[in-house]
DNA sequence: AGCACA
């Protein structure tokens, strides 16, 4: 899934009805979709067999569609090559990102990946008649940008143009923070706080439940706004709001743990219209919604 | 940084 080579019909899992935009910089688009997020307990899974792609190739294969449609065996293949010995230096830690609209910003880029633990710079490539654009995202280790590329790939970028991200390691690595002669318009955005309180990213600690709880909202978030969110989740029942008191805080019912654990990893840290700052907080709820006390149902 | 409702 996570792994599939992107192409662009593997992502239609996605439904439409998420309206996200981001606050981050005033007077954003409001098309646009900006999905920031933390990371992911998944991307621990990854670093088993974290996927290799020889260093040495060129970036010129980064012409959008960054991967023609694989043959069955690409995933086999793919993984059958990290057991090829590659030197140990240079460890891949840039992302390749595909699939951005022709008019998408070195910000928007920023945005996208500027929360995740080890983001350190990003960089927009777009060639002003072509109607797409693609980026790269330094981290400063794989494991960041394995657990950044697992969180992004997939992701609806623009609903209007239908954009879905194409997030891979990238060929090679950045070599320099400088633009290359062929740039055209290059920007580099480096980190707002590289060095963040690390348990802002703590795992927490709640056992998985198939009700979420929801913080981090801004004032004027309403539920039918998060419902226009989380309803395009697999297994989504209904959201209860909760804002008598200070802060909004959410519950989001799904039918089961496996619904609740894919929703947390999709949308952890998404950006709402309402939000201020940084994106919702997404948690396993510490009861079930609605759950009776001889309702024995999970 | 906050977990209610049945």
């Amino acid at each position: 899934m996570q792994f599939s080579p992107p192409t662009p019909n593997s992502v239609g899992r996605t439904s439409g009805g998420i309206l996200q935009t981001a606050s981050a910089f005033p007077s954003p688009p409001r098309h646009r979709l900006l999905l920031l997020r933390r990371r992911r307990p998944r991307a621990r899974a990854l670093l088993s067999s974290p996927p290799r792609i020889s260093p040495y190739a060129s970036y010129r294969h980064h012409a959008y569609p960054p991967h023609p449609p694989p043959p069955p065996a690409y995933v086999g293949a793919y993984y059958d090559h990290a057991a090829e010995p590659l030197p140990p230096r240079d460890e891949l830690r840039t992302l390749f990102i595909a699939g951005l609209p022709g008019d998408a910003k070195a910000r928007e880029v920023y945005n996208l990946f500027r929360d995740f633990p080890g983001y350190v710079s990003s960089h927009l490539r777009t060639s002003g008649k072509s109607s797409q654009a693609y980026a790269f995202a330094v981290f400063a280790d794989q494991p960041s940008a394995l657990a950044a590329m697992s969180a992004t790939n997939g992701r609806i970028f623009d609903l209007e143009n239908n954009c879905t991200l194409h997030v891979d390691l990238a060929k090679s690595n950045s070599r320099s923070k400088r633009s290359r002669t062929d740039d055209v318009p290059y920007t580099n955005f480096e980190p707002a706080a590289f060095s963040k309180d690390p348990s802002a990213f703590a795992p927490q600690n709640n056992p998985p439940c198939p009700t979420l709880f929801v913080a981090n909202l801004g004032p004027t978030c309403s539920e039918q706004e998060l419902i226009d969110v989380f309803s395009s989740c697999a297994g989504f029942i209904k959201v209860k709001m909760q804002n008598k008191f200070g802060a909004p805080v959410a519950f989001v019912d799904f039918k089961d743990m496996d619904s609740s654990t894919e929703a947390i990893n999709r949308l952890q840290g998404v950006i709402l219209y309402s939000s201020t700052g940084e994106g919702m907080r997404l948690e396993y709820a510490k009861s079930r919604m609605g759950l009776r006390k001889q309702d024995k149902r999970q």
